[in-house]
DNA sequence: ATAATACGTAACCAAATGGATACGTATTAT
DNA sequence: ATAATACGTATCCATTTGGTTACGTATTAT
């Protein structure tokens, strides 16, 4: 039974690097799609498609503004990443400080 | 020509969250293979697979001790994620700030 | 009223992903 | 010597992913 359970944490939503670039380039302020798709040499339906997803998982939201839709980021998601990553954070210090102690030929 | 340029970053390894779930297994302490295999109910070539991965970006080590392999962890590469998450730090706490004073009617 | 603009969505497709089973190999136990 | 154990790898398969082109719709410009 192949079926990854298919996982619709914002784990995937930054694991593509288009998505990443596109949430880089929001934190500079919200854009319309048109600015976003010539920035990534995409097709803008694909664009389209990436933002559709960082809506879903509420990591950008959309504002209508005439036939412009202004994408703008809403980081609070991202903070599950960071709440993952931060017990790792004592790990990479330990071997920081292991590192230094040996270079320091402790 | 449909070609994702194959992002072989940190990121996608820690897209899956069964190689999440091994990460934070590992924490507590190198395993070898089948103890991670009976832990996740999958079958232990599936294990085995998202190890190789692991392994291929660095985020664990194998260490062979008899016929057994122990995983452990390495996660200094997983220091890519939190400094990439870094800066978005600023918004989602200027977004609790914004609440806050919302919430506190200034 | 008509044309142009700024999107989203549908349909389609190749490649990647994540799983299973079958098999091979090195190491330990008997 | 033989059997059991602990893996990795090969092969296969369904599903997902990420891209494309074609098309439809709402809004603005002429």
């Amino acid at each position: 039974m192949p079926q990854a359970e298919s996982d619709h944490s914002v784990f995937r939503a930054i694991a593509d690097p288009t998505r990443r670039a596109i949430l880089d380039r929001l934190r500079q302020g919200p854009a319309p799609v048109n600015e976003l798709a010539s920035a990534f040499s995409q097709s803008r339906p694909a664009i389209s498609k990436h933002l559709r997803i960082l809506r879903e998982l509420r990591v950008v939201s959309e504002q209508r503004h005439g036939r412009e839709r202004l994408y703008r980021l809403e980081p609070a998601e991202l903070k599950d990443v960071a709440d993952w990553i931060l017990p790792y954070r004592d790990f990479w210090q330990a071997s920081l400080g292991n590192l230094k102690s040996y270079l320091e030929n402790e």
